[in-house]
DNA sequence: CCGGGTTATGCAACTAGTTGCACAACCAGA
DNA sequence: TCTGGTTGTGCAACTAGTTGCATAACCCGG
């Protein structure tokens, strides 16, 4: 039960329209948590209808206008509430993690051209994370908002790393291939 | 769609009941995919009909009796089939580093103490993998099988321990309460 | 001025996973 | 022997997320 809160978030820093608000989730905040517009357009309805959003008011649009949204004080209560609240952390579920440990029982027979695929999947995202950090994070922004932030981007960072190195490490299992190396 | 490509997994490296299965996804194949007795039941029954997996033919159980399951030929096929598919990673979600986005926004009030269980819960898990690796893992073990799941359980440890750093350096930001150290 | 792409919003149906509970059998001790 | 906990199996309802599609407005070129 996050994605409510992830948009409370996302209108606290700025508010925005449902379009401008798909367009955040696909940058930075869907980096730890996706969503696709149709959830985001259903969730701004209930957050509407449970009182803790509103549309601004300077603006009156017609259907298929565009209406943006701000948090109200009850929306603001209700995430720092659960921001503090104790959760557990979610098991983990991993598609690739679950198919190397079927390779192993059925075989690798065409696994490895998909590892491949993962490991530039990564490195693109890791790319794309260093690049963020290099023009939203220079040394001196220093406020405590932006070293959360910095620190949430951190752990996006570290965990694209350890996937590239991880499947580089896997990818060593399949030596026998044509292609450069080896000799 | 993993969960049955799960069940036919542990299945093909042993047959098993419906709570041995559950035992065992407590314990090895749950660190990666985990599942609750009551998903695991359906999904045996699914697969039952489906004509992937039957009942070992030994025993011929009563209700509240223990039933064995082996994989069918059609079943290892089908692992085969998925294992070897090309799949996009599923897009991640992560809840704690949501609500740090979210405390950079509404406050850090109350977020410390969950980050400090948090920390605990993955060293824990952590020193769990290592002893598994000590003990399944022995320099020497290197059939092919052997370090495929070998491979698997490292990106156990490597992820914990990535959680341990990050969670460590994150609490540094929490520096202003009275306990042990800067004095 | 109209037809086709793009932008923006949204509903509905489906799938996967979670939660809560039920029930039978077995086993141990009063 | 009955009573109460534990083991093992399972259904049903609910929640969250995904997929597919519908609709309206707007914008541009012929």
């Amino acid at each position: 039960m996050s994605l409510p809160h992830a948009i409370l978030t996302a209108l606290l820093e700025k508010p925005s329209s449902g379009l401008e608000l798909t367009r955040r989730f696909d940058k930075s905040i869907g980096y730890f948590w996706s969503a696709t517009h149709q959830q985001i357009y259903r969730e701004l309805g209930r957050l509407e209808s449970g009182g803790l959003i509103r549309t601004l008011p300077s603006e009156q649009p017609a259907r298929g206008q565009r209406k943006s949204y701000e948090v109200l004080p009850a929306g603001r209560e209700e995430l720092a509430r659960w921001t503090a609240a104790s959760q557990d952390p979610r098991p983990m579920r991993d598609t690739l993690l679950l198919r190397m440990r079927a390779a192993a029982v059925v075989g690798t027979e065409g696994i490895e051209a998909d590892l491949r695929r993962h490991l530039d999947l990564h490195r693109r995202q890791l790319a794309e994370y260093e690049e963020i950090e290099k023009r939203d994070f220079p040394p001196g922004k220093d406020s405590s908002q932006d070293r959360l932030r910095h620190l949430v981007l951190r752990a996006g960072i570290d965990l694209e790393t350890f996937w590239t190195r991880w499947l580089t490490h896997a990818l060593e299992e399949f030596p026998d291939l044509p292609g450069p190396g080896t000799a």
